[in-house]
DNA sequence: TCGTTATCGGTATTCAAGTAGCGATATGAA
DNA sequence: TTCATATCGCTACTTGAATACCGATAACGA
């Protein structure tokens, strides 16, 4: 099925799937034409079985004894990510967290590109991180309005949330990934990822007191 | 049951403790003696029956009508997590990811002390970087091992990550939150905990392209 | 004093994800 | 040409977490 609405990926397929395309890249520049979910898993340290049936759903078929197209499997997990058709984002907040991410790599590779950055500190209007501009917040509306940006990335203190989520979403903006502590509250169709590096913490250090009680 | 290993927690049950530890931060910052879960839940957006589960996992008694007395649930949640004492931390590679999570403020509220940083390049070494001294890779090994610091967050480029880990398990590390998208191996009794950037992204843009589907 | 009720705490059910088992098939070697 | 086998892809089975349900109890109001 290519309507991904038919198709629901289960959470932790869609997770992987960013982990599985940096592999898949590095396979395919090391040459290879086809990707088989052994060594795939293998490469990752994870359960073969598991890996095949992530692949499987992508839904491109495999060959026994080859395993799958490496340059088809890559398009399909794209486009089930959404990541085939380049895509605008902005972000707002550019503290150290926010002026990490205008230089993380990453965002790249999955074929997002960050066309404008906004702080509320008028000082910091102007300057320019990582190659992005950053502007004053009140140009934001107008921006996000004109360039039809639908997702953005927010890295704003937690008590200024709420406020930039109104604004962000009045514009258009669809996603909001947040980095703050703040509980969005947004209108329906409007999509937000937390992000809480609290999170793995807690689960490592549980890990280790576990280990050690 | 006070030993950790005979209490098992779900995985998700751990996830969301940050996030509640917050919110009863906040709720007694307020004043409030006691934390029921439907004001919790609803303050958080979750659901009642869920969280006063996690609540429950925690092993404090709470009251009809009343909830559960919040500096007791808090102190238990702490202790679940392993953040009722402090723990030391190094921090390797001051990049721009790495920088940004010097500044962290979350890390303070748990317990969390980030006593030294490295970096390869021999440039940075000298510097401060939000109060913390950046040293040379080279002083590492030794510095862990005389600190004793069992935790590590790694914030180097990916092909430089396998090497750090092992330099930081040999010099003692028992713990390491992993930043890069390396897929490090390590020995048994050694916990390394991935955080994937593009994961939440993946989420969110796979979210959206359903709805616009 | 006594009922009402918000909240806890346990049990049972449902659901999603991971795991296991197994037949089908194309590839490569004998 | 034939056979051995790595890999796919399907169908259970098991596990773990979320959800639903329901009885117990202590606080509060009448």
């Amino acid at each position: 099925m290519e309507n991904p609405r038919e198709n629901p990926l289960p959470l932790p397929t869609i997770r992987r799937y960013p982990i599985f395309l940096r592999a898949i890249g590095e396979m395919m520049d090391a040459g290879e034409a086809f990707i088989s979910s052994s060594v795939l898993a293998e490469r990752l340290g994870l359960d073969p079985v598991l890996t095949r049936k992530d692949l499987a759903m992508a839904g491109v078929p495999g060959r026994p004894r080859r395993g799958y197209p490496a340059e088809e499997l890559r398009a399909a997990i794209n486009r089930a990510l959404g990541w085939d058709s380049a895509t605008d984002a902005v972000l707002v907040g550019t503290g150290s967290l926010g002026s990490a991410l205008l230089g993380y790599a990453g965002f790249k590779e999955q074929n997002l590109s960050i066309v404008a950055a906004f702080d509320a500190n008028p000082r910091l209007a102007g300057s320019t991180v990582h190659g992005v501009k950053v502007r004053p917040l009140a140009e934001m509306a107008r921006l996000v309005r004109r360039l039809k940006v639908h997702l953005a990335i927010l890295t704003v203190p937690t008590a200024a949330a709420q406020a930039c989520a109104e604004t962000l979403v009045e514009a258009g903006v669809r996603g909001i990934l947040n980095f703050s502590s703040a509980q969005l509250s947004v209108p329906e169709g409007v999509i937000v990822q937390n992000v809480d590096l609290a999170q793995p913490l807690a689960v490592l250090s549980h890990a280790i007191a576990r280990m050690e009680s």
